[in-house]
DNA sequence: AATAGAAATGAGAATCTTAATCATCTGAGC
DNA sequence: GCTCAGATGATTAAGATTCTCATTTCTATT
């Protein structure tokens, strides 16, 4: 547990802080939503509110601890941030988040935007589509 | 105003359905919020409810009339939809959009979906920068 | 043009996600 | 251990969108 970032972004290394952080390093799913976690909270016992959940995670977003996402769909999910920027995938029938990276898209999309007038900042580009994989639980037979 | 539209879709023609057509199509913000069309219709003096606003929106999108955009932002908006897909360039300071299609990128995309074993249905791609344009009215002076 | 039936509307309530409030509690340094 | 700035949690609030249901409006038919 890298209580080091915390200290670095500035944030009082708590115990809600950590757990929410432990949740995000250690869950198989890499994208989860603040009630999400804060359910997984719930079930190992630790008496952490949901306005706390959405405050630390609101707190690690602006310290670039996390990345906040938004799939089709009404919540926001968040992702530990590991470094590399990248894009990602959404199959429309299980909900697998992939992630990819394509540096011709990346540099396509800052040309297009200098074409335009435009000094991109940032983007936000997600796929959707079907898994085709056997992974996916709800593969056409 | 397009009615046979309405009807193509099994929309039966009503005035607040077409009222909401009309500022679609003759609105020179090409990207409307459901509020703002809402706005529109009091200031010119229609009795059309924000619920039916809402409501005529989604038809649309599920008949194609319009499609449904997620911005940055709380609120989605709609534009009329005019054929050809595209994509959209956002600026942060004053937040005018544009529109702009690549075929490299739809192409890319459709590459990386395939190679994550994914068959793509759809995307959502936005970019988000800052107007270097005279047009832009907070570009650094 | 009057009418009936189905569909559409409007006002407000409800829902869902997220943020704000504020009194209480906790961690870091002394 | 003590102090206090900062953090937490329960609740309330806010904003966007959808739902409910009684009333109204189209469309097709007499």
């Amino acid at each position: 547990m890298e209580t080091s970032n915390l200290k670095k972004a500035g944030l009082k290394v708590t115990l809600p802080r950590m757990k929410i952080l432990e949740i995000l390093e250690t869950s198989e799913t890499r994208h989860l939503s603040a009630e999400a976690i804060y359910r997984e909270l719930l079930d190992s016992g630790e008496e952490i509110g949901l306005a706390t959940v959405y405050r630390v995670l609101t707190q690690f977003e602006a310290a670039g601890l996390v990345c906040r996402l938004h799939l089709e769909g009404n919540q926001a999910v968040f992702e530990l941030e590991r470094g590399g920027h990248h894009d990602h995938i959404v199959c429309n029938q299980c909900g697998r988040v992939e992630e990819f990276f394509d540096e011709t898209i990346e540099r396509r999309q800052r040309d297009v935007a200098q074409h335009h007038g435009f000094a991109i900042k940032d983007h936000a580009l997600v796929l959707y589509g079907d898994c085709v994989d056997s992974a996916c639980p709800h593969r056409p037979a």
